[in-house]
DNA sequence: CGACACCTTGACCAACGTCAAATCCGGTGG
DNA sequence: CCACCGGATTTGACGTTGGTCAAGGTGTCG
């Protein structure tokens, strides 16, 4: 019976199968900063987030670090492998969660189609969201990158709240850095540049106001005219 | 009745609904360079891959393009966006579908869990390869997703053929160089590289002997040390 | 044999990374 | 209330990877 139900997988379960899920289910909590769960680790649980932020990040043998994403309020995690997770998972604010024992949770899709239902479509839009920012790390430029990530956020925030021109950042530059492909001078220089260019406006607590949505979604979808065009032969 | 059945996500339809998914099933064939499903177009159709090879893409405004991934035998196409297709496909090589109409595919969903199971798995695998491409397009250099792509390459001819260290290629450079992010000139340049160091054999048909498999699985997770090269040529 | 598409190679260059230093800011303790 | 600390952010100078532009090579097919 918590909160969040509307928003997360839960919605798609029938009151009579309610009960069952909820006899497994934890309700679990996290400071800011903690880890949830560790890349490589075997899979027992799978969560769903209702209430605060987290990343969710790969780390390569030398230390570099590739942040896959951001999860909020009704985000699904944990599919993906098998037996062990993909990834690791740390909290961005303090964080309340649902936890599912695996095993239990994929029994119960067996017997309840609309759950089944309900996962399979998130992990479809979690696979759009994917190769959509597949696009961004393989070619967008840092402007592009940077204009899309507040685009996003923006949409993202207008699923909950109803503020559009107004987002929070959680996260830190280094997070942003590594979830765009770049590193955080070259964010904090292009956020500087925006800001200049009255585009946005920075506050010290993380709020960012989007002055001009339109211009950063021309930016974003490299409709912006950029130095040099690959325009039919000049010569 | 399919050859490709045991790869498909055919084979997890029990006899007994098999007929139905059948009935409603349309065998499709393509030549090379002809385009499956175009990008935004409504997503009338799912298909499983029989034979050929296929890539998927997306386009940005101006031209520039990010290959999304390349579909063999056994590969599912279709989920993602809910009602339009979030890419486009077109054949690499003479290609050989299933095509079902993906209402009917959908509610036979409901009735066969098996089935949903075996698509919910195919979703989970594809997003996690998105999520471990990320890594590759968003902190690797051009050597390491060069040696990245070919031992994936290597992995998934492993579980059709038997042969782990002979690759084929059906893609162009420009292909491959917008899988990874990179221009056709820079994969080159490393193939070149990668052949003069004997760690590679390329055919001009586009087979690929990896005769150094550890040494490009080292330069692929970025254990390699960042400085200059290794191991004589061997030539 | 010639046309064409694809691939390779070379010279140059710029976007972004690296390194370093200054600044900001929230928290802490006197 | 204020001085101080440490992490985060910003800014600047400079370097490098990989992109751009251009030319030439190679294989295929009619």
């Amino acid at each position: 019976m918590c909160e969040a139900r509307l928003l997360s997988v839960c919605k798609a379960v029938p009151e009579a199968d309610l009960a069952r899920l909820a006899g497994t289910t934890t309700m679990i909590e996290l400071d800011k900063g903690q880890v949830l769960i560790r890349e490589d680790d075997p899979s027992a649980y799978l969560f769903n987030v209702t209430a605060g932020a987290l990343k969710i990040y790969k780390l390569l043998p030398d230390g570099r670090r590739q942040v896959l994403g951001f999860l909020f309020i009704g985000d699904f995690l944990g599919f993906g492998g098998q037996t062990n997770y993909g990834f690791t998972a740390e909290a961005l604010t303090p964080v309340q969660l649902c936890r599912f024992p695996r095993q239990r949770f994929m029994r119960l899709l067996d017997e309840c189609p609309s759950l089944e239902h309900e996962v399979l479509g998130k992990a479809s839009s979690e696979l759009s969201c994917a190769q959509e920012h597949m696009v961004v790390l393989g070619r967008k430029t840092a402007r592009e990158r940077i204009a899309s990530f507040l685009k996003d956020l923006s949409i993202r925030t207008e699923r909950l709240d109803r503020s559009i021109e107004q987002i929070h950042l959680p996260m830190t530059r280094t997070d942003i850095a590594d979830y765009l492909g770049l590193t955080t001078e070259t964010v904090s220089r292009v956020f500087t540049e925006f800001r200049q260019q009255g585009r946005i406006r920075l506050e010290p607590d993380g709020n960012v106001h989007l002055l001009d949505p339109s211009g950063l979604e021309a930016i974003a979808e490299g409709k912006e005219p950029r130095s040099r065009e690959r325009t039919p032969a000049r010569k």
